[in-house]
DNA sequence: GCCAACGTTGGC
DNA sequence: GCCAACGTTGGC
């Protein structure tokens, strides 16, 4: 069974377009226990939604888990680690953070009450709903 | 650019 | 173990 998740990036540090172009990439310079510990409860297949902050706002496309939790090769010390992910399809339509906040269904989402965490678990249900406001589906 | 929310650090 | 000080994140 698959689980959801949602990352976030500044568009300026690494975009979903940057993503893109790159083909696949090494999620990595996670520093947080919380996001940590996401990250490790991911399994190979997950479905990830990436999420622009900073600029932007807006959940861009549907990433997938490709390799599952390994040491963050980044990490100069303390126990930290990564994940490798690939791009599965864009949104046709982004959804911003406004429309979450203002959908009945998703204002419960992690990334509204805990706006600081960059890797959270989300439902289906949540999964469910960005992909039918972003008129997209798998 | 500001500031609230949150996490981390370090003195006691 | 508490808490003040500080740094960072991210929305506005």
């Amino acid at each position: 069974m698959n689980k959801y998740w949602l990352v976030k990036q500044e568009p300026e540090t690494y975009s979903w377009f940057d993503f893109v172009k790159e083909g696949q990439s090494e999620w990595d310079g996670v520093r947080n226990y919380q996001a940590r510990n996401n990250l490790r409860s991911m399994t190979k297949g997950d479905l990830v939604l990436f999420y622009h902050s900073v600029k932007g706002k807006e959940v861009m496309g549907i990433a997938k888990v490709i390799r599952e939790a390994y040491l963050d090769p980044t990490a100069k010390e303390g126990d930290w680690s990564c994940v490798d992910l690939k791009p599965v399809k864009a949104l046709k339509q982004p959804v911003s953070l406004k429309t979450i906040k203002e959908d009945a269904q998703l204002n419960d989402m992690p990334l509204v009450k805990h706006s600081r965490l960059s890797v959270m678990p989300i439902t289906a249900k949540h999964f469910k709903r960005i992909l039918k406001l972003g008129r997209t589906s798998i």
